[in-house]
RNA sequence: GGCGGCGUAGCCAAGUGGUUAAGGCGGAGGUCUGCAAAACCUCUACUCUCCGGUUCGAGUCCGGACGCCGCCUCCA
């Protein structure tokens, strides 16, 4: 088998083959930063997070650039509200989602560029549309025109004649065509705005992707991912501009992930129905977020919910659990026992990997790990040696990485109860020896309370947190 | 209205037309334990929204109905 991939283009999972051997190239849309990211842009990030491990895994190289919107109407909207710098906003909440970026456990990516960086490029390559014909200025705006991309719709199939007959788009009489959109608005007074050949302004939404691909990444990529709310306009348009200027197809694949939904409708920003990154991370560990994202398919949608959170947070406990330390001594079992634990983790390894090859099915993939925690911990029963099952725990180990999953919960930085923990297991082993079981228990219960779960086993008490 | 997607157990969710429909969460019983917890074992969908069709054979392909979601306006 060999590596396929969705694509949005021709609706049809494709054999992933690159541009330049062992190189992808990959761009995927960053978030407008007019606000505080919620976990739908987690979810996105997550996603395209967990593809480029794949591949990193698989061999390849891969540049991957994000970009941060940082001028638009919104973001101008909304510095007025606060009476605040936009430019100063965005610079904010950039920092915030760099914050994210870090606390979620995601790769850096290669670039992050952001619009206000990219101006001299967005007017170069808009200058480079209109002397092709593609673009038009009137009064210090300038459009893209759309009709002379003869295979405009290609990507979210749709006909320009049904978006002309159904425009519910506000028609600005000085477009040529109601269909035409922004490259370039003329800046009105106290707007952040910069010089250009059509007079001062700023950049319409779609061109500084096109401008930003074509800078870090060349006029052909392998993957250009994104939420599925961008298929139209944004990513239909940025074809269009990219496309005419270059005469090359942008992007090999279109890869759209589903959306987060919250109360059965979409987690966004203009509902309202959103939990901020911020939030979630305040009460639940990153991980918990990204086996959310790992127990469904990217292409759906996702249900955020108290109970979709509360069954990943016990799943991944439940993966954890065959990695904690192998307290068994007896080693008597027999060599074939040890074979049998080898072959059933070499099986569920392969088919790991066949479920990442079709299309990055994660979830998939997940239940094969579940079966590979059910045979650790039956080689623990069996009282396998420890030397076999510690290996075995090492492919699963790696095997979470290549997910991105963290084998134990990070410690809480400064934390230094772990010493006063294990003094009252301490005290209540002694108890316990005395059968003073009223006492021992009241420990137990009482640590519980504090969030500390203690086990006591044959060879021991553990003790861990909540 | 146009385009796209989805409907699998109490919940989440995978599923190349073909032996007993993954896995997780939850639940029930058992083993272990001073009691727990964890772990292990057993059980928890004779059936995949419904109705037709193609096929020797369909959750999987086709048509239709119903329901839900996304995009068509800023959106990951």
């Amino acid at each position: 088998m060999s590596q396929q991939i969705y694509n949005t283009l021709t609706r049809r999972k494709e054999t992933f083959e690159t541009i330049q051997s062992r190189l992808v190239t990959m761009y995927v849309c960053g978030p407008t930063v007019y606000d505080k990211a919620h976990v739908g842009h987690a979810m996105s990030a997550l996603a395209f997070d967990v593809i480029r491990r794949y591949l990193e895994h698989g061999g390849y190289q891969v540049r991957h650039v994000m970009n941060y919107t940082d001028v638009d109407d919104k973001l101008i909207r909304r510095g007025r509200e606060l009476d605040v710098n936009p430019i100063h906003l965005a610079e904010r909440y950039i920092g915030e989602f760099e914050k994210h970026i870090a606390d979620l456990g995601l790769l850096r990516a290669t670039v992050y560029p952001r619009a206000t960086e990219e101006i001299p490029r967005i007017i170069a390559l808009i200058e480079r549309l209109v002397a092709k014909g593609h673009a038009y200025a009137i009064e210090g705006d300038v459009y893209f025109r759309v009709k002379t991309d003869g295979d405009y719709g290609k990507l979210s199939g749709r006909r320009l004649e049904e978006m002309r007959a159904g425009a519910r788009i506000a028609v600005d009489e000085r477009k040529e065509d109601p269909v035409d959109f922004a490259l370039w608005k003329a800046a009105k007074p106290g707007e952040p705005s910069w010089e250009s050949p059509w007079g001062s302004g700023r950049p319409g939404w779609h061109i500084e992707c096109s401008a930003m691909i074509l800078r870090h990444l060349g006029e052909r990529i392998d993957i250009h991912g994104g939420g599925n709310d961008l298929i139209f306009p944004h990513h239909e348009n940025e074809i269009a501009q990219s496309e005419s200027a270059t005469g090359q197809p942008l992007a090999r694949y279109w890869a759209h992930n589903g959306m987060m939904q919250l109360a059965g409708e979409k987690m966004s920003k203009s509902i309202g129905n959103l939990v901020t990154i911020e939030e979630f991370l305040a009460r639940h560990e990153a991980d918990v977020l990204r086996m959310m994202v790992l127990g469904s398919h990217y292409r759906s949608p996702l249900t955020f919910s108290d109970e979709t959170v509360t069954q990943a947070t016990s799943a991944l406990e439940r993966l954890r659990s065959a990695l904690r330390p192998v307290t068994s001594a007896s080693g008597g079992a027999d060599a074939g026992k040890a074979e049998n634990l080898e072959r059933q983790i070499e099986a569920s390894r392969k088919r790991f990997l066949a479920a990442m090859e079709d299309d990055f099915n994660t979830a998939g993939a997940l239940g094969h790990l579940f079966d590979i925690v059910r045979v650790i911990h039956q080689a623990c029963e069996q009282g396998l040696a420890a030397d076999r099952i510690t290996s075995a725990q090492d492919q699963l180990r790696l095997l979470m990485g290549v997910l991105g999953l963290h084998s134990e919960r990070p410690a809480a930085a400064g934390d230094r109860s772990a010493a006063f923990i294990e003094l009252l297991i301490d005290m209540r082993n002694e108890l316990r020896g005395l059968k003073l079981w009223a006492l021992a228990d009241r420990i137990r219960d009482r640590l519980d309370d504090l969030g500390v779960l203690i086990e006591d086993a044959r060879e021991g008490t553990t003790w861990r947190r909540r």
